[in-house]
Order: structure tokens, then C-alpha cells, then sequence
DNA sequence: CAAGTATTTGCAAACGCGTCGCAACTAGCG
DNA sequence: CGCTAGTTGCGACGCGTTTGCAAATACTTG
């Protein structure tokens, strides 16, 4: 079973109708190796069929991440970015001079996270962690 | 010697001229106690000084934040909120039902971002965490 | 498998937040 | 105090995103 199955089944569970807008972007999201903004999805889902509108775009979006099958990524400078939700949680590094987004994941820092919120009476429910770098040039 | 004069100096030695507008965006980011969006930070500067313009709030942020007396920070949802930099640096918990904005600093986590930046082979310039929570509900 | 209905779509106009060009003003210099 | 470059207010603009509306369509039900 596909990715774009899954996370069909999980909208229909949800309720929510697949149309060939929907599956064009679901596949797009399923198929991209970086974090695309909403244009850049439109543009890839436009090649896989011509009638997605850049409204639909964003419409779908927020019913998928409303429906948990992508997470949205407000990074600095520019618009949100986003990714598929069926891939084990990371936080990101950002290339300061190229703009590449980079994955990590420490589960120390999770953990220290998790007690933080704890000691302030808190549930954590989620977090945003970016590292903003720059290539270490060695001397 | 008070911190918006402290401020003041500092941007005089960047070669910042000191208006009746910075003057008093300087006073109300040096009171403030929260993390304030530039529209707040309008309302309350033109509460000192009733000539102070939304696009010189916007104008003045950008020189501060340029000169390093002030932090732009990006929460999810909304603009941009700020807060004088004369403060330790600090991380931020938020909770998602009332919007306030609280403080933390873990040195552990700090060093593990500087580690993990390293690992890949990266300088961290800065870093972006946030903890998303909702109060604790004891049983 | 056709009809019915609630959802979804495209379009274009509207939005919120932030920026900018320009003429008038003013801080800080001499 | 007068000069001049830096700063301001205003309204227009830009960009990413949202929305109202009429037409199109996915899923239900007979």
C-alpha cells in the first residue's frame, strides 16, 4: 500500500472527500525529498494534473494538516513550507546562505523538552526546534 | 543609568540618530513585561507621543533589531513580536489556550544544538525552540 | 447505475502584515 | 544658528494567504 493510500484511507476515515486535486497534491507531498512551499506544490501538482488552482493548494493543505497527513513549517524569511506527515518526528537545521533544510532528530533534547514543560506545570504538545547555521569552514 | 538610555547610547555608536519616535519605542520596549507585536507597540508609543507612525514602529524595529537592542521573535500564528535584547537569552514556552508567553533557559539544550550543529558540520548562529503546552490538568 | 445533495473547486477580489517612494521635517554636525 | 543627511508620515504597493460565489463533482441512496 502506497503512501497516497494511507493517507487517502486516513482523510476518508476523517470524512473528507478525495478528489483528483487532493490526489494530485498527495502524491506530490508523497514524492518530494525536501520541504516545498505552497507555490512550489502547486507548480508539481499542476504538472501531474492541470486543474489544481493555487487556492486548492492551500485549502488542501489546511484540511491535511488539519487532518494530521502534513506538518507545516513557518521557517525565517518566506512563506510556510511542508512536509508529509508519515515520517518519524525531526527538527531541522537551516543553511543560513543556501536555504537548504536539513533533518535531525536528539531524543536527549526531546526528553529535556518534555521536562521542561513538565517543571513548568506544563503538557508539552509540541515544539518548533531550528538550528539557523552556517557551513564551518575549516582552517 | 536606565536602559533606554543604555539603549540609546548603544545606537549612537552605531551611528543611529536618536528621534522623539525611537525615543519613545525605546521606552516601551524597556517597560515592557510581555512580547508585544508592532502593532501593540504602536498603540503604547503613540500613548507617550502621539507622533509615531505604524511604518516608523516598523522602520525603528528593523534598526534595532539591525543594531542588536532588540529580538524579533515569530510564534506561530500572527506577526512578528518583539522584546528588548538587554535581557539572558532565553527560550520560550507558550500556551496554547490563553497566548502568554513564558521564559526558559536549559544550558543542557544549548550545548546539545552547538553539538549537534557541530556534528554535521555546521557554526549555529541562532536557533529557534519553542515549546507549544496546555496546563497540566491534575487528576 | 442514475439522481440528489453536500462538498469542493476556480476565479478574482480582499485580506493582513509589512515595505516603500516621496515630499516635508529634524537631529546633530560645524 | 544654519546645513545637510537621515528620518518621518502618508498613502500606495507587495506578497502570501484567505474568502465569497457560482459552477462542478464525489459520494450517498434508491
Amino acid at each position: 500500500m502506497s503512501r497516497v493510500e494511507d493517507m487517502e484511507a486516513a482523510l476518508r476515515r476523517a470524512g473528507v472527500r478525495i478528489t483528483r486535486q487532493r490526489s494530485a497534491i498527495l502524491t506530490v507531498l508523497s514524492t518530494a525529498e525536501d520541504h516545498p512551499d505552497a507555490n512550489e506544490l502547486h507548480g508539481r501538482a499542476r504538472a501531474l494534473d492541470a486543474a489544481v488552482s493555487l487556492a486548492t493548494v492551500y485549502r488542501t493543505l489546511a484540511v491535511l494538516e488539519e487532518a494530521g497527513v502534513v506538518h507545516r513549517h513557518a521557517f525565517e524569511g518566506g512563506g510556510a513550507r511542508f512536509e508529509a506527515a508519515d515520517v518519524p518526528h525531526h527538527d531541522h537545521i537551516i543553511d543560513l546562505d543556501s536555504g537548504e533544510v536539513m533533518e535531525f532528530r536528539s531524543e536527549k533534547i526531546e526528553e529535556l523538552q518534555a521536562a521542561i514543560a513538565a517543571e513548568h506545570g506544563f503538557e508539552l504538545v509540541h515544539h518548533r526546534l531550528e538550528l539557523y547555521c552556517r557551513k564551518k569552514r575549516q582552517p
